[in-house]
DNA sequence: GTGGTCTAGACCACT
DNA sequence: GTGGTCTAGACCACA
């Protein structure tokens, strides 16, 4: 029962299944959990992340849902396989549509394009950074 | 009835109404609505739209309550005042928030951050486009 | 609120989601409900099989993932595409898989082969007896 | 430790304790287990099936609540006698509910009725083949 | 009105 | 121990 390299934050507008959702990816994109392996069972992963186990059920099940997890009955959840990365065209797409959002979101909140891009360039090194040390 | 300087896109994963808030905050900094000018009436922007009329009243009534707009019962929907700058604490807040956000979601997604950045360059640079020439 | 063209069956092994989920697809197969029209509501749906609403809802997220339905804030459930038919691969897999089992489960109930054959020619006749006349 | 005459199948929709079940009350039937004789160990029958012994005691002692095994301490596990046919009753119904659901489940797939039927007759051949011929 | 999320708690099946 | 299902009920966001 290890510490998932992750947090939920209520703060986040994310819907909580969301964010265990796409922490785990992270996770397993970062190399926590290789294939093959457990992921933390659905009653600790909850307990560690203070939610409703149900919560992490539906997060799993979504994933498994995907091919990503592997759900063996009485036995636990396995990495089935690495996310496959987007297809190209769809990532393009998500990109593209999620920068346009943020200068949209950004010019309605008097935030000038030349603060997004270092805002952004700073987040990009927090994330490396957590990323060497994880703890 | 001129037709509205932005539209709703419904695989913007943001609410319409919100799209349409900051479509109007949008068009009012660049000046497409000035000050003591009327916005659309709710029906014919809800038409134009093709949204329901009551998702544009709680907009008008959202940016009334904020002193943006001034509704004159008989008479129409004005624009009150221009959009104050967002506190810069509050700013600073949401853009790294909504960085931090962009990064985790690209990296569930494999998508390199150096992408984001271009992407980032490329809508701001499409914005500004936008905003000499607005259709 | 038209009552559902199909039951829950509380006897039959299947999860109650599952059993909801198939019945739609079998009612959108055959024409009851078509693409672009809209589902029950949850709560009319779960009133009318009189089960819990989060149980329609489960099926409704889970076909709206597979593209099956579109759902609209706010607005309802809708018909997205007719079941595409499962590729040939996959169905005769299935299929063999499915005979084999029953006839497995037969053998060892003590049910004659021939039986199983009467069996399912007959369940057939009352499948399509119901259909042409639904109620 | 020969070989058991039945494998189990992790694709298999039913649960591993009752392909297990099925599988030995089939090779009782079928005689390749005698009444007085022995089955394989708790232990061996698991290695064999590359599962958890647990599941394979469950097994046992499922069919020793049945009076179909005997459990003699030190001794071994014993075919205590042959498996009694289900009454005509109870076999026509779950015949009836089987047949049914497969036709249920194989319309929401876009199975062809007679495609259900030839299917049935070929998986009926193979058990028979595999019968007289028990590998 | 619509669907979405979350919690709490019960019960089940499987290993 | 594991995951799966279902209920009940609350609260939220959206149109």
């Amino acid at each position: 029962m290890a510490p998932p390299p992750f947090r939920v934050d209520p703060a986040d507008p994310r819907p909580i299944w969301r964010q265990i959702e796409e922490g785990l990816l992270h996770a397993i994109t970062r190399g926590d959990y290789a294939v093959g392996t457990p992921v933390p069972s659905v009653r600790d992963l909850a307990k560690q992340l203070r939610v409703n186990p149900n919560t992490v059920v539906k997060v799993y099940q979504h994933l498994g849902d995907q091919g990503l997890l592997e759900v063996r009955r009485g036995e636990g959840t396995f990495v089935a396989r690495t996310p496959e990365r987007i297809p190209a065209r769809e990532r393009t797409r998500w990109l593209k549509e999620a920068a346009r959002r943020l200068v949209d979101e950004g010019t309605s909140k008097g935030v000038a394009p030349r603060d997004l891009l270092s805002a952004l360039e700073r987040a990009i090194k927090d994330a490396e950074d957590s990323e060497e040390s994880p703890s």
